[in-house]
DNA sequence: GAGTTTGAAACT
DNA sequence: CAGTTTCAAACTC
C-alpha cells in the first residue's frame, strides 16, 4: 500500500502536533479519517442499506453464541468456556456483536496500514471474527433458525451434508446449526453437498471442496488461512455433483468429521489468490485479503438468507418452484420423484408414502442414486441446457419468452401434447423444442421443433446434443452441463478459478451485471490509486466476480422443472438493479480510499510542519 | 378431490 | 434398441 512513511510523525515536534490537532483542517480531514466514521457505522443498517433485509429478531437470538462458537481458528479469544457460558455472554450483548466486531476490525485493518507495517494485523483472527458475526446475521436470523431447526440432526458424527439421527432436537449445537443451511442436502456424496433445497438457489454449481482439494497442499504457508465458517453458506447452496473424485474428498470430510474438527477449508477461491509464488503473496495487501474475505463472506450470507427465504416460501415468484412430491410407489427414491430428481431431501409438506428420500435413509439414497448414474451417468444433470449467449427473446405475450439458444438436454418424446402443455419438459422448462425432440406436431410456445432447426441453437449445439444422446449419456464429459462442478474445472496456476467461460449455460444477465459491476469497480480501484492491489489482484477479483458463483445464480437445476432463480432472489441483482454485492465492496473500497485520503493529507501536513 | 391423460423413467 | 410397464405430474371435470 502506498502509504506514506510515518517515520515523519515520530519525528515531528509535540507542540507543532498539538497545533495540527487543534486546526481546523485536522479536524476535517479527521471527519474523513475512517475510523470515526466507521466506528459509528452499523453494519447491520449497511446490510439493510442494500436490501439483505434479515429480521431485526436476529440480533435477539440467543443462538448467536453458537455459531460464535464454531470459530475453528485458533483465535479463541472469545470463545466462552462452555456453551453455557456463550449464551450468557451473547444475551448481554446481542446485536454490539455484530457492530462492534465489525468495526473494531476495520479499525484494525486502517489502524494496522496506518501504524507501521511491521505490526502485521492478525487478519485471521479478524476474518474469522468477520466471518462469525456475518454468518450469525443470517443463520441465526428467526428464518433460519426454524429452518434449521426444522430437522434435528447429529451433531457428532457428520461434518457436512445430513444427520444421520433427527429424532433429538438439537437447538445449541454449533454444528447442527451451521449445518442448518445444508439440512435438506441429499448427501449423495460427502463433498458434493447437494443443493440445500428444492427452494434453493437449484444450481449454484460451485464445489468449494474442489478448490479445498485443490489447494490444501499449496496451503500450508497460507499467510491468510481462512477461517472455516466461510465454508457454510457457499456449500449452502453447492449442487449434487458426482463424480469420481469426490470419494476421495468425501473419505478426507469424512476424516475430518471423524476427528471431530472441522477442517477449515482454505478453500476460497478468494484468499487463493497469488498463492502460487510466495513473492507474489507478500504482495498481497491486508486489506486486499480483508476485503476478498469479506466479499466472499456476504455472499455466503447471500446465499444462506435465500435459502431461507425460498425455503419458507418468501420467494414471491419463485414459490413456483417450491413443489412437494406426491409419490405413491417408488418411495422417492426414482427419478419419477421431483425432489429426488433433484438432488434433495423429501420434506414435510411432501405428500409422498413410504418415503426413503429423507436423510434417516441416507445410505440408501445415496446408494439408489449411485445405482441410476450407473445407467445413466447424467440422470441427475440439468435437463436443459442454456448456452452462456442466450439472450431473453421477450414477445408480446408472457410465453414467447424464451432463451434463444436453451433446449432440453435430450428433447421431448410427445405425442399428443403438441409440446404445449407441461407434460413437455422443453415446454414445461420454458424452452423450445429442438432438433433432438422426436415430438409429433410440435407446437411449441418456445420454438417449434422444426424452427428451431435454423434458429440460434447453434450446429455446435446441436452436435453436442446429438453426440450425447448417441451415446445414450454414457460420457458426462459432453455436453457440458450448467452444473458442471467446479472439481471438473481447470484451476489456474495460482489455484484461482478459471471465469465462467469454461462453463456453459451462464445467465446472459448475470453476466452482463458482472462486466458491468467490473468495469465500474475496476475504474473505481484505478481512480482510487489503490497501489497495493496491482493489475493482476485487480485480475483475480475480476475473475471472482466473473466466477461460477456469481453466474450460476441464475442456472438450471437438476430437475429442469426449477430452473430459474426469480430476479428478487439473486442477491446480485437486488435493489433495483445495483447489487448488494457491488454496494458492500463499492463500501469497502470507499473506506480505503477515504483512508489513503487520510493518510495522504495527513502526511502531507506533516511535512509542512 | 377423483379420475383421466400424458410422457418420462424404468423395465424386459 | 425397441416395446412394454410403471409412475407421478398435469390436466379435466
Amino acid at each position: 500500500m502506498d502509504t506514506p512513511p510515518k517515520n515523519v510523525s515520530q519525528t515531528e515536534n509535540p507542540v507543532s502536533k498539538l497545533k495540527l490537532e487543534n486546526s481546523p483542517v485536522f479536524n476535517y480531514i479527521n471527519s474523513l479519517s475512517p475510523i470515526k466514521p466507521v466506528r459509528s457505522l452499523p453494519i447491520a443498517q449497511t446490510f439493510g442499506s442494500l436490501s439483505y433485509s434479515s429480521p431485526p429478531s436476529v440480533f435477539t437470538s440467543p443462538h448467536v453464541s453458537s455459531h460464535k462458537g464454531s470459530r475453528f481458528k485458533s483465535d479463541h479469544n472469545h470463545v466462552p468456556a462452555s456453551v453455557g457460558d456463550e449464551e450468557a455472554l451473547h444475551e448481554t450483548e446481542p446485536p454490539q456483536i455484530l457492530q462492534n466486531e465489525c468495526t473494531t476490525d476495520l479499525l484494525k485493518m486502517c489502524d494496522g496500514n496506518v501504524k507501521q507495517k511491521s505490526e502485521t494485523p492478525d487478519w485471521d483472527a479478524m476474518i474469522s471474527d468477520s466471518s462469525d458475526i456475518l454468518i450469525f446475521d443470517s443463520m441465526y436470523d428467526s428464518e433460519a433458525s426454524r429452518c434449521f431447526l426444522e430437522r434435528p440432526s447429529d451433531s457428532k458424527t457428520r461434518s457436512l451434508g445430513v444427520a444421520k439421527s433427527t429424532l433429538e432436537p438439537v437447538i445449541n449445537s454449533n454444528d447442527a446449526l451451521r449445518r442448518g443451511v445444508r439440512r435438506r442436502c441429499l448427501d449423495f456424496d460427502q463433498t458434493s453437498v447437494a443443493s440445500s433445497s428444492r427452494c434453493v438457489v437449484p444450481s449454484i454449481g460451485l464445489h468449494f471442496n474442489a478448490i479445498a482439494l485443490s489447494s490444501k497442499d499449496n496451503n500450508s504457508g497460507n499467510e491468510y488461512p481462512l477461517s472455516g465458517n466461510t465454508e457454510l453458506g457457499l456449500q449452502g447452496s453447492i449442487t449434487p455433483v458426482l463424480n469420481s473424485q469426490d470419494n476421495v474428498r468425501e473419505n478426507e470430510t469424512r476424516e475430518d468429521a471423524g476427528q471431530g474438527v472441522e477442517e477449515c477449508p482454505k478453500s476460497l477461491a478468494l484468499v487463493e489468490l497469488n498463492q502460487s509464488s510466495p513473492k507474489k503473496k507478500r504482495q498481497v495487501s491486508p486489506l486486499h485479503i480483508f476485503l476478498c474475505k469479506s466479499l466472499s463472506i456476504f455472499h455466503n450470507q447471500m446465499l444462506a438468507l435465500q435459502f431461507t427465504r425460498r425455503k419458507f416460501g418468501q420467494a414471491g415468484e419463485g414459490e413456483s418452484s417450491c413443489k412437494r412430491c406426491n409419490c405413491k410407489r417408488s418411495k422417492c427414491l426414482k427419478l419419477y420423484c421431483e425432489c429426488f430428481a433433484a438432488g434433495v431431501y423429501c420434506i414435510g409438506p411432501c405428500s409422498c408414502v413410504d418415503c426413503f428420500n429423507k436423510p434417516i435413509h441416507e445410505d440408501i439414497v445415496m446408494a439408489t442414486r449411485k445405482q441410476i448414474e450407473s445407467r445413466n451417468p447424467l440422470a441427475f444433470a440439468p435437463k436443459v441446457i442454456r448456452n452462456s449467449d442466450s439472450i431473453m427473446e421477450v414477445g408480446d405475450d408472457a410465453t414467447s419468452k424464451t432463451p434463444a439458444s436453451a433446449r432440453h438436454k435430450r428433447g421431448c418424446n410427445c405425442k399428443k401434447s403438441n409440446c404445449l402443455k407441461k407434460y413437455c419438459e422443453c415446454y414445461q422448462s420454458g424452452v423450445g423444442c429442438s432438433i433432438n425432440c422426436r415430438c409429433e406436431g410440435c407446437k411449441n410456445a418456445f420454438g417449434r421443433k422444426d424452427v428451431s432447426a435454423g434458429s440460434s441453437f447453434t450446429s455446435m449445439d446441436k452436435e453436442n446434443e446429438t453426440s450425447s444422446r448417441g451415446r445414450t449419456e454414457k460420457q458426462p464429459s459432453t455436453p457440458m452441463p450448467l452444473r458442471q462442478p467446479l472439481a471438473q474445472l481447470p484451476i489456474s496456476s495460482n489455484n484461482m478459478l478459471l471465469t465462467h467461460h469454461h462453463l456453459h449455460g451462464a445467465s446472459g444477465s448475470s453476466l452482463h451485471m458482472s462486466q458491468s459491476f467490473r468495469r465500474q469497480d475496476m475504474s473505481l480501484m484505478s481512480h482510487s490509486k489503490i497501489g497495493t492491489i496491482t493489475e493482476e489482484r485487480a485480475e483475480n477479483i475480476e475473475n471472482l466476480i466473473e466466477s461460477p458463483m456469481t453466474n450460476m445464480i441464475n442456472a438450471v437445476s437438476p430437475n429442469s422443472k426449477r430452473v430459474s432463480l426469480p430476479m428478487e432472489l439473486s442477491p446480485w441483482r437486488r435493489n433495483g438493479g445495483r447489487s448488494c454485492y457491488c454496494q458492500f465492496l463499492l463500501f469497502l473500497l470507499s473506506l480505503h480510499t477515504i483512508k489513503i485520503f487520510f493518510d495522504f493529507f495527513l502526511s502531507a501536513f506533516n511535512s509542512l510542519i
